[in-house]
DNA sequence: TAAGAAAATTGGTATATACAAATAAAATAT
DNA sequence: ATATTTTATTTGTATATACCAATTTTCTTA
């Protein structure tokens, strides 16, 4: 496993056995890793050249340490970025409202051209259309469209949508999420957002956001597009130093 | 300078070191560092004391090192993070387009009630106000104001915000902005931004972006506010992992 | 003078060691 | 059985040393 005659340096090739470990889901997120002494004698290694290895993956935001208890598997990043723009419900209860979510469509139906492009898969694919209205004090704030291809996520119900698609799909399908893209932009309100968002008919404006998320073979996991009515929501970004 | 008897780690007694000499204007960007062996001298530390605290700030963005070069002092990191979004002139060039501006007003006004408030002065001060036409292939894009006020940076002309005034405030007035706090949302183009955008009277939808930046000593340095056409930009991000 | 070789400088990798500080587990005393 | 004390385990800090690799500077040679 770790090659001492190799030119790739020793900390990076326990990084990389590590890193391994986590993503084939030898670790889950909150174990404890092995102590650095133990894979010093494991691999004949030097315990400093563990541990330049082990900080490596700290920073990179893999692992975490606490100091006499040991070293622990990180919650996956992606879910740690996304929190860069807050998140609708984290903003509502930093506001001290309750925010709940109303599902009004849960279907799965056939690939249309442009659903079967932006998913990259053949048309008349089946594909989960989940649709639900978010609110905050029971007011209607933004509406969200996910489609997933009904193949990568076999028996997801309305009850496991409510809770977290994500832990779902990993926990139970194995499926990790690499990288995402997020645009925002701002449109007018159409016919389904002015009903279910309850805005003005004559042209209301929307900040419509979409995710592209894509696994690690490359394959388009999902598409959302949430519409946030303008007037109640804004996005917010800080930027340090 | 350091004090070997303090609870504080003397890596990390020497990062606040490096960190004040950048701070403080002692070094500028691209400029190299004393070399570690030198420090490790200077502070009668081993070397790799040094190299911890070196090794910190390279993390944090305030240092990078080449190898048999040296270390040097990395760009401020504000400028990094605003590429996060990208950036206007950054988006088009990607594109192949080309960017330019028009300024459209460059006065100073006395501040209303409500720069005051943003802008946390007192009622009347001298406000710059800066608009400008943000134009791709001649086709407008986004109109940008931007307020400053004018005890800040003193000898402002057309010319230097035609290039940047950050490195401007930065270089010849010797402020620093530490944080800034960004946000987008949708609304219909006002009067002004149906005329210089040349859109639509008919609500055409614009997106809004805010950003307020701050100085180190938490005064507010300047308020942009930045009108995009939503026909014709969105904001793009990408989330790694 | 120009080209090439050698030496010096700088960061990169790796080891071995020692003790400190926080936490957890085990032993002991009440 | 329950506190308390002791011991063991784990990460954190720091040193001293050695050699490697990339780059720059200096010296030598043609």
């Amino acid at each position: 496993m770790i090659d001492k005659s190799s030119p790739i340096p020793l900390y990076h090739q326990i990084e990389e056995v590590i890193k391994q470990g986590i993503e084939h889901g030898e670790y889950q997120p909150g174990d404890v890793l092995p102590a650095e002494r133990v894979y010093a004698e494991q691999y004949q290694v030097s315990r400093m050249t563990v541990r330049q290895a082990i900080t490596n993956l700290v920073n990179e935001r893999y692992l975490y340490r606490i100091k006499g208890k040991g070293t622990f598997i990180a919650e996956p990043k992606l879910e740690q970025n996304l929190k860069g723009l807050t998140s609708f419900t984290e903003d509502m209860s930093a506001r001290g409202m309750k925010a709940s979510s109303k599902i009004s469509k849960f279907d799965i139906i056939p690939a249309n051209r442009s659903l079967a492009e932006q998913l990259n898969v053949d048309m008349h694919t089946p594909i989960y259309e989940i649709k639900r209205v978010r609110l905050a004090e029971e007011i209607p704030m933004a509406l969200e469209r996910t489609y997933i291809p009904a193949n990568l996520i076999k028996g997801l119900s309305e009850e496991r949508v409510l809770s977290s698609i994500y832990k779902y799909a990993e926990e139970q399908m194995g499926l990790k999420i690499k990288s995402a893209t997020q645009t925002l932009e701002a449109t007018i309100a159409n016919k389904e957002e002015i009903k279910l968002l309850e805005v003005d008919q004559g042209g209301a404006p929307v900040l419509l956001m979409k995710r592209t998320s894509k696994l690690e073979n490359g394959q388009t996991f999902e598409i959302v597009k949430s519409s946030y009515r303008a007037d109640r929501y804004k996005f917010m970004i800080d930027l340090e130093r």
